[in-house]
DNA sequence: ATAACTGCAAACTGTTTGCAAGCGA
DNA sequence: TCGCTTGCAAACAGTTTGCAGTTAT
């Protein structure tokens, strides 16, 4: 357990540090609102809205504002630090990423809304392929299913949220 | 130029009939608005939103509202008559559904926002197995680029709207 | 010092909904 | 006739924006 919470903290300095570097590179500021709210990504297990990421980061820091939540999320997605997951639903979804990139298949269930995530290796080469045919360059990648649990309700649904994926193997 | 219409004229038909049957088997009333949109959507050769099929239904019935539109959408979608295709912008897009299926790749021009289709015949067989692998039943799928044409503008972005794709053959 | 940043509240946008009137079966 | 459908306008939800005050550099 110590060895568990000593490995997210090294995860959330390198965050820090990523992002204090990104902002400075970019002429922007380093607050105290920006970093109480990529704090707050980071304590999110799962995939998050922005209001929740608002809840969060007020925890943290109790003059986070709303506005300031939604124009920090494309700065920290374009830093990297952040995964955008548009599943089409009410609401875009974010995710803090911590380093396993952005080749994956969410597996959204459409009872309980849960997205479970696995690796899908082959996309990366697969958007380059179709970009390619309509002569266009690859700028990022989508793909997602939408299941249910037929019946019964899944394992996720019923037990806590594990939807942090099992990477797997198999494309084809 | 003649037989091009008349085809045009017999996948309408078609279109009506199957959704005739559709509302008669979901105790849903056949009404002329609902029909008009219908039409609406087999006039527009690309994708299209919600606003611009409401301005197409008007010139064929006046009457209809936007309200219906918004109404018939989902109706539509559940016939199978019309996609769906949420791109993650601002506005879901539809597509008249003309017997291609929906095993197909958008990909997305940041630039002009249109919309190119491709087929990727693999997505079926994909989506059932990633499925699978979290415990849930495959439901729906979507493989999306987005893309840009770097520097030049694309091909669709100077000439006219061929996005209504060219299929391929590759699928590794 | 000064330009970037912030919170607040109002504005926006696409979509949905309540309601009374209309109309298909 | 009966109740599904409709148009209208108001409501909604998530997000964006203008502004005046605040703060990092």
């Amino acid at each position: 357990m110590a060895s568990e919470t000593g490995k997210q903290d090294e995860v959330l300095e390198k965050a820090r540090e990523k992002f204090r570097n990104f902002l400075g590179t970019k002429g922007l500021r380093i607050t105290n609102q920006r970093l109480a709210i990529l704090d707050a990504c980071f304590r999110m297990e799962k995939h998050f809205i922005a209001e929740q990421l608002l809840e969060v980061a007020r925890e943290i820091d109790r003059s986070v504002s709303r506005a300031t939540v939604y124009r920090s999320l494309p700065i920290l997605t374009e830093s990297g630090l952040v995964r955008e997951i548009d599943v089409g639903r009410d609401h875009k979804f974010y995710m803090a990423d911590r380093g396993r990139g952005s080749n994956r298949v969410q597996v959204v269930c459409v009872n309980c809304d849960k997205i479970f995530e696995l690796d899908a290796p082959f996309l990366e080469w697969y958007a380059n392929s179709a970009s390619q045919k309509v002569g266009l360059k690859a700028e990022s990648i989508r793909l997602q299913v939408l299941a249910r649990c037929d019946g019964h309700r899944c394992d996720n649904c019923t037990g806590d949220n594990m939807q942090e994926n099992a990477p797997h193997k198999h494309e084809h």
